[in-house]
DNA sequence: CTGAAAGCGCTTACAG
DNA sequence: CTGAAAGCGCTTACAG
């Protein structure tokens, strides 16, 4: 394999000097060089294959064309590949490339990764948590071009990109009460957090919006698995008067909610409709009937938190807070309201 | 935000020439210097937070302490955060960093981006594949050091690591034999491929190794999804002389199996035994028995690939094929074979 | 044992 | 319209 060429070796083709290569190259502002010049210099570069250098041009320039990419577990879960996807091809549209590393969250290792990071002079950082949540930002990212991805600022400024919880929320009760639903169940995490908080005050105010009953018993917590969701609804449809559709904090749970209406012989959607929200695709889809979920929009995340850190990064205003927006995902678990709904049989 | 001390300010803090901060802080092979200075350069380097410009030591190095990570459409599958944290661990370890271009399958957009990963001075390549199967590398990765991960090179001599099938499916037999099976079925995929024939092979190896008849009438061929193994699991279970296991080529397919089993009365594991391939967490969990399953060693397989990587960039000899086992992973769908296994009632 | 010099491969004022 | 020079921040022979 024979060595790269050099600017250098292009410019001899050519038979100008390596400035005018970078100038021709690069169509650098308000340098004027003669139409036939760039045409020897253009041929000349791609007879050679000649292409620049980043570290030298990062060198100089100050500019390294990279992103960081910190998340803490998130590349282990099914999400984490459209989050990632989303940010690198707004990444790759700008000309950056990103350097990813997986903290695990051990804050010893992330301060070692981010201070590497650094050492390659990244251009900016993208800091990625698990699920939406409040963190706050290690000091060796201070001075460093931010943006939080699927998680908010403990304190500080940080421009943060996260779905909009409280809209998926109000589409989904909308879903159900467009199905004539009026007794809506919601079967939410054990804890509180950015998420829960926000989806249930969505579901409040739905709810409320449509002259609703907000049932304080229609609400009922627990760990926020299958095992959970079963346990929840199980209090739910053996209660004096049972909802006669359930919203489930997450897909997880409504799978819960599945195996507690099978074991009772309660039909869904027949009997009792379900609407779930992060559509963990592997899950949603493969449940009968199909799981109608909330799309937790992580590729459009990941797009926007690009483009807002490159766009700080050459001097914009900190957008603050993103809010993006939450499809629902239509399967087969949403059926109209019926007299019997969720009648044991 | 003060500018980054460079290591002419360590120099001057410590009374030394520039040389000579880099000599200690590289702890550079055969070079002497008075342990005074050493702490004094130390020391000097500390106050002032000194990091090394790796732009600069790339440039002068030839070296930027990056690697490439190249995938078609892995980073949105459940497995692929498991592939990039294996490899990213192994790089970390060894001082390298991570660049992350997913190409979506895109042979343009694929040029493109190892053209501008070459332009970064990446010390070396990994390419990995959605699943395991042969590919043709880029032209444009010629004389860039390039492990292949969870797929074999079609034509020459590249390094490449892939979970072993064979072992994975022995594995997985005997797991049925040792609970005393001795008809096994195997649902497996329509098309051929490094998985599939290789899983097979090790099926059929196992059966005759301990005295079975392997019967074609017992191997089935479907689409490798729920749906298809439902449609394979049908014709073993419908037939003269059903299976009392069934090895599902991969979990997608072992939940059709499931289906068909509930479909017709059969209970798992007390009338039928399952065990699957890849552990796709989501599903083998929440199935009710859990799944027995043989689970595909991505993290291993990233950590084993960038380490090659990393050694043949330092000048070993190509490593060629390395097959990382496959462990089974007991959930509760394997037990005892009973002399009314399978027998519809 | 330590320092001065050259050079990695670019880009950017500055001359002309 | 084009070229020569300086410099980004390091490391590496080479002197001494």
């Amino acid at each position: 394999m024979t060595r790269r060429p050099r600017i250098r070796d292009v410019a001899e083709l050519a038979g100008v000097a390596p400035s005018t290569v970078s100038v021709v190259l690069n169509d650098t502002e308000g340098a004027r060089v003669a139409g036939s010049t760039r045409d020897r210099v253009r041929a000349a570069a791609a007879e050679l294959g000649y292409v620049p250098n980043s570290l030298a041009r990062g060198l100089r320039t100050q500019r390294s064309g990279t992103l960081a990419f910190i998340s803490d577990v998130i590349a282990t879960t099914p999400y984490a590949g459209q989050l990632i996807q989303g940010a690198q091809d707004a990444a790759w549209e700008a000309g950056y490339l990103l350097m990813l590393v997986n903290t695990g969250g051990d804050k010893t290792l992330e301060e070692h990764a981010v201070r590497a990071l650094r050492q390659q002079q990244v251009d900016g950082a993208l800091y990625a948590t698990m699920y939406h949540r409040s963190v706050t930002l290690p000091r060796v990212l201070d001075g460093l071009p931010t943006v939080l991805l699927d998680s908010r600022p403990a304190e500080g400024a940080t421009t943060f990109v996260v779905p909009d919880e409280q809209q998926g929320a109000q589409s989904a009760v909308e879903e159900l009460v467009r199905h004539g639903h009026r007794r809506i169940g919601f079967v939410r995490d054990l804890h509180d957090g950015p998420a829960v908080d926000r989806r249930l005050r969505g579901y409040e105010e739905t709810l409320t919006a449509h002259g609703l009953e907000v049932d304080p018993g229609l609400v009922v917590r627990e760990r926020s698995d299958s095992a959970g969701g079963d346990r929840a609804a199980g209090v739910l449809l053996d209660s004096e008067r049972p909802p006669s559709a359930i919203f489930a904090f997450n897909d997880q749970m409504a799978i819960g909610v599945y195996r507690a209406a099978a074991a009772r012989g309660v039909r869904i959607p027949q009997d009792l409709s379900v609407i779930g929200f992060d559509d963990l695709y592997v899950v949603s889809s493969e449940l009968t009937p199909g799981l109608t979920t909330m799309a937790l929009p992580h590729r459009e995340m990941g797009r926007l938190a690009a483009l807002a850190l490159i766009a700080e990064r050459d001097g914009a205003e900190p957008a603050g807070e993103m809010l993006v927006p939450c499809p629902v995902v239509r399967r087969g678990s949403v059926g109209p309201a019926s007299p019997a709904a969720a009648t044991p049989h």
